[in-house]
DNA sequence: CTGAAAGCGCTTACAG
DNA sequence: CTGAAAGCGCTTACAG
C-alpha cells in the first residue's frame, strides 16, 4: 500500500492536521522539533502527497489543459515547449491532446479537461460557431492561441497579425518578380488561414495584380496537401511562377512536388511558407518564410493564464499580438 | 458552482447512490423510470462527473503518464500519436512530459506521475544506474520503449534490434563503396545509441574494415550536433566518405554542414540516418535511413500496459521487438 | 428497487 | 503549539 498522510502522522505521533501543515509550509505555528521530525519521516518513507485528494478539497489541480490540432506539426510541439517552460516553473503541469481538427474529438477533450479539473486551458481549436457555446458550458478559464472564439471564460489571446504576414509573404514574391502566385490555403475555416488569405488578396491588389481564384487551393495543413495540390495544378496545365503556402508543412510538400516534376526552385518557381518551423531551414532549397516567435507565444499564453488564475481579477482580457518578420532563404533568392 | 452528483440527486428526488449507479451503468437493478429520469436530468444540466473524486475512491485515474526526451523530435511526437491512438480508444488519456535527457527533470516528473495517480507509465528515460531504484520507489506499472532498466514495476518493453539496425546501416554504406565511415553517435549513454554503435563496429569487422575511433563523435540527438560534429571533423582535416548518424536529426544536421562546405551528397560523401522520421523524405537529397515502425511501437506499448492494468496478472514480462528495414533514398544512391 | 453510511486522502476553520 | 471534525465529490458493500 502507498504511504499516506495518516501513516506519516502515526509514525510521528501527531495528527494528520499537523502533518498537512508542514507539508504545505503553513507551519509557522508548529514547533521546530515536531516540524523537523515530520520532515525526517516524510523523507525516510519517500512519502509523496496524493494530489488527487488535495485537488478535491482545494479545487486547484495545478494542471493546465492544452489542446492542439496536431502535436506532430513542429509549430505546435514548439508551442507546447513554450507553454511548458513557463508553466512548469510555476508548478503547473500539462495535459495535452490532439484534435486533428475534428470537432467531435475537441468536445470529448474539453469534457476530459473538465472531469480532470484542470485550472485553465490553452486552446488552439477550430472556429466553428458552436464552439463558443460549448466553451461557455465547460467554463474553464481559457487562453486562445491564434484563434478567435468569444465566450465567457476567455481570459486572453495570443496572436500575430496574420493578414499582415500574408501580405508580407505575397509582396515578397511579387517584388522578386512573380506575376502568377498560387495560394495553398490549407483549411480556410481556420481563422489564421483566412487572415493569411486576406493578406494575399490585399497584396495582389496593392501591386496591381489581378486576383485569380483558380490559383487558390484549399485543403489541410499537411505536406501531403501541398504535394497533391501542386500536382493537381500542374495537371490542369495551370501556369504560375510563385507559391505562397499557408504554413511551412504545405510549402515543403509543394517543393517536393515541384522538384519531382523537374521544376527548379527558385529559378522556375519561387516558394514561400509561413511559421518558420525548424524544418524550413533544413530542406533544400531552404525555405523563405514568415517567422512567428512560437516559443515565446507559448510561454506568453501560459503567463497570461496563470496570472489570471493567481489574481482572478478579470480586468480587460489581454490580447498579445506578436510581430512577424520575413526570413529570406534560398527558395525565393 | 459546478453541478455535482448531489445536485442531480436532488433534482431527481433520489439518493446520490442511485445516481452513481446509473452514471456507471451499474443500473440493472434500477427501475427504467428512475433511470431515464436521471439520464434526462444529467443531460439537461450538462452534468460532467468529477473524475478526481472518482479516482480518489476507485484508485483508477484512467490516465497514463508518458515521459519522452523531446516532444519536438518527430520520432517522439509520432510515438505519442501511436500511444494516444490505442489509449484513447480504451478510455485512457495521457499526461506527457519532456525530460530533455535531464535526470533531475525525470525525477520531478516521476513524482508528478505518482501524485497524479496515473495508472501506468510509458517511459523513454535515461539509463543511469540510479533510475532503477527510483522506479522501484515510484512503483507504477511501466512499459519501456527502446530502453532497458530493470525494476520491479516493469511490465513490458517495446524495442527494435538496434545493433542489427546499426549493422544494416553501416553495411549499406560499405556496399556502396564507403571505406572511411564516420559514426555520429549522439548520446552514447543511451541504450539504443550504444547498440547502434556496436552494430557499426561489427559491420566494419565483418567487412574487414578497421575501426578508427577518431571517426566517432559523441554528443546529443539534435541536428545541431550533426552540424557541428561534421564541421569539427572537416576542421581537423579528417577524411571520410560516409556518415552514419545515430538518428535522422543528426543526419540532417550533418548533411547541412556538408552542403555548406561544398560537398556533394552522395557523390562525395554518403549519409545514412536512423528512425525514418517524415523529415528524412523531405530533405534534399532525401535521406537513406533505417525505418522503425514508430506509430506501431507506441500503440503496442499502450496495449501491453493497458492489458496489464486490466488483468493485473503479472505473467512473463512481454518484450516486443520490431523489425527494422533499410529505406534507400538519394543520400546513398 | 432504493438509500444510509463509510470511506478514499487530503485541507482548513476552529477550539483549546 | 496541536488536534478533532467537517467536508471535497464520488463509489460501494450492505440493509431493507
Amino acid at each position: 500500500m502507498r504511504t499516506t498522510i495518516k501513516d506519516i502522522a502515526e509514525l510521528a505521533n501527531v495528527s494528520i492536521a499537523t502533518v498537512s501543515k508542514v507539508i504545505n509550509g503553513k507551519d509557522s505555528s508548529i514547533s521546530k522539533k515536531t516540524r523537523e521530525k515530520i520532515k525526517r519521516i516524510i523523507e525516510e518513507e519517500n512519502y509523496i502527497p496524493n494530489s488527487v485528494a488535495r485537488t478535491l478539497v482545494t479545487k486547484q489541480s495545478y494542471s493546465l489543459g492544452m489542446i492542439v490540432p496536431d502535436i506532430c506539426n513542429p509549430f505546435f510541439s514548439q508551442l507546447i515547449r513554450g507553454v511548458e517552460e513557463d508553466a512548469n516553473k510555476k508548478g503547473y503541469d500539462l495535459i495535452i491532446t490532439n484534435t486533428d481538427d475534428d470537432d467531435e474529438k475537441l468536445l470529448v477533450q474539453l469534457e476530459l479537461m473538465k472531469k480532470k479539473m484542470v485550472d485553465g486551458l490553452i486552446l488552439i481549436s477550430s472556429q466553428n460557431s458552436s464552439i463558443g457555446e460549448i466553451l461557455d458550458d465547460i467554463n474553464i478559464p481559457t487562453v486562445l492561441v491564434d484563434r478567435v472564439v468569444e465566450h465567457r471564460s476567455l481570459v486572453g489571446r495570443v496572436e500575430i497579425d496574420n493578414k499582415k504576414g500574408g501580405s508580407l509573404a505575397t509582396s515578397h514574391l511579387i517584388e522578386k518578380g512573380c506575376k502568377k502566385i498560387v495560394f495553398l490555403a490549407g483549411d480556410i475555416q481556420t481563422f489564421s488561414s483566412y487572415q493569411r488569405y486576406l493578406g494575399y488578396k490585399s497584396a495582389l491588389e496593392d501591386h496591381g495584380l489581378k486576383f485569380d481564384e483558380t490559383l487558390v487551393e484549399f485543403g489541410s495543413f499537411h505536406s501531403e496537401f501541398g504535394y497533391n495540390a501542386v500536382l493537381s495544378l500542374l495537371d490542369k496545365k495551370c501556369s504560375f511562377d510563385g507559391i505562397y503556402a499557408s504554413n511551412d508543412m504545405i510549402a515543403v510538400g509543394a517543393m517536393q512536388a515541384l522538384k519531382s516534376c523537374g521544376y527548379r526552385i527558385p529559378e522556375d518557381i519561387k516558394v514561400i511558407g509561413f511559421d518558420d518551423i525548424y524544418l524550413s531551414a533544413l530542406v533544400t532549397p531552404t525555405l523563405t518564410t514568415i517567422h512567428q516567435p512560437v516559443f515565446e507565444m507559448g510561454s506568453t499564453a501560459s503567463r497570461i493564464l496563470i496570472d489570471y488564475l493567481s489574481n482572478k481579477t478579470k480586468s480587460e482580457t489581454p490580447v498579445v499580438c506578436f510581430d512577424t518578420r520575413l526570413i529570406e532563404r534560398e527558395s525565393t533568392r
